[in-house]
DNA sequence: GTTAGCATGTAAGGAGTTACATGATTTT
DNA sequence: AAAATCATGTAACTCCTTACATGCTAAC
């Protein structure tokens, strides 16, 4: 239950979403879409592709055709199989949804959920940052101790870094709200491209 | 080499330095310290303790004293050769100091660095965030792709970020270059308590 | 021609989590 | 008396990284 795993998982399939691709490419993908910090390796990615193989999420063929006269590489699909997984794995609410890379793979692929879905992921994130930034202060008040002056510092920036998270989120969950209202007044995330909603 | 194990080690060394402290009472400080996503498991935090009293860093002494009629519990304290060990990764510089989590450790002991090192991996922890922008607006530059609006606004998001922390970082760098040069205009991080710098 | 980047993998090992096990003390 | 929280640990397991191994293709 709760297995981290499962973040590749979810990634390499919504990225197989939009069309056929090779694990070098996928890695790539991948670490723009959450590279904020971490790197995902050949050595985690191939076997996981190898698992998603036996477990038919996903199949390979060999891009034999006529494309260009480059080596043949493995091309991935998702199968029938592997879309409901993702299907199912986006519409998980609860803990697994909301942890912080859970959450940004899940954001990312929002575009292919429920509104119902994302106000609920979105709000049960919003409720776990708030109770960090209590549980802190609340332990802050009961430590006596005059903290040193960086480590107050560092104190100071993590509390404001989730402070601006949690209105990121409120401002997301309004606009989700609004678009709900039919008065989609603030247009959500951005207004430029409109999606195939 | 870059082990990433050392973070542990360091944060007790560190945090021993305000006095003995034992097991469960490490773990409580250390959540509330880099407690911003993980939280420090007894399984992680007390092979680490055992470790580190094989190899000298610390050591332990059942707090016999009559202070109240607790458990006796398991006191550790630093030794001389922890905080020689503790003085030699606060002084590196380098890729280990400013990887995410070593960073945010290394940053909550600076009152207990010289200014010269501070400054270094300030600047050092910098000049890698903008790395990571710079990477992430040339990949998307790149790709060609429109992408989808959630995906758009995580990204967006991010970079604010981590344009944000670099802004900090920068006002921490001119605070520390401000102190230099005498002239602490904008007391840096804090100015109520004054480092024994 | 040789370097840099594309492309796919495997083996070993590290770091840390989960779950289990145990018991004392404090609060309700 | 029960529940919460203090307190210390161990064993198994998972996930991931590092380092190694291999070879193709494009650019310089």
């Amino acid at each position: 239950m709760s297995r981290r795993g499962e973040t590749i998982e979810l990634a390499v399939l919504g990225l197989l979403h939009e069309g056929p691709m090779h694990g070098y490419e996928l890695r790539k993908r991948l670490n723009l879409m959450l590279g904020w910090g971490r790197v995902l390796s050949y050595g985690s990615l191939y076997p996981t592709l190898k698992k998603m193989l036996r477990g038919n999420l996903i199949e390979e063929s060999t891009s034999s055709t006529v494309t260009t006269s480059r080596r043949p590489r493995i091309v991935y699909q998702v199968t029938d199989a592997g879309t409901r997984e993702f299907e199912r794995l986006m519409s998980e609410v609860g803990p697994a949804a909301w942890e912080d890379d859970n959450f940004d793979i899940r954001f990312a692929f929002f575009g292919r959920t429920d509104m119902e879905i994302r106000l609920r992921v979105l709000e049960g994130r919003r409720i776990r940052l708030q109770e960090r930034l209590d549980r802190v202060q609340r332990e802050l008040q009961m430590t006596e101790k005059e903290v040193d002056r960086y480590a107050a510092e560092l104190q100071r920036h993590g509390v404001e870094s989730v402070e601006r998270e949690v209105r990121w989120l409120s401002d997301l969950i309004n606009a989700e709200r609004g678009l709900s209202a039919g008065q989609p007044m603030v247009p959500p995330p951005d207004s430029s491209t409109a999606p195939q909603t």
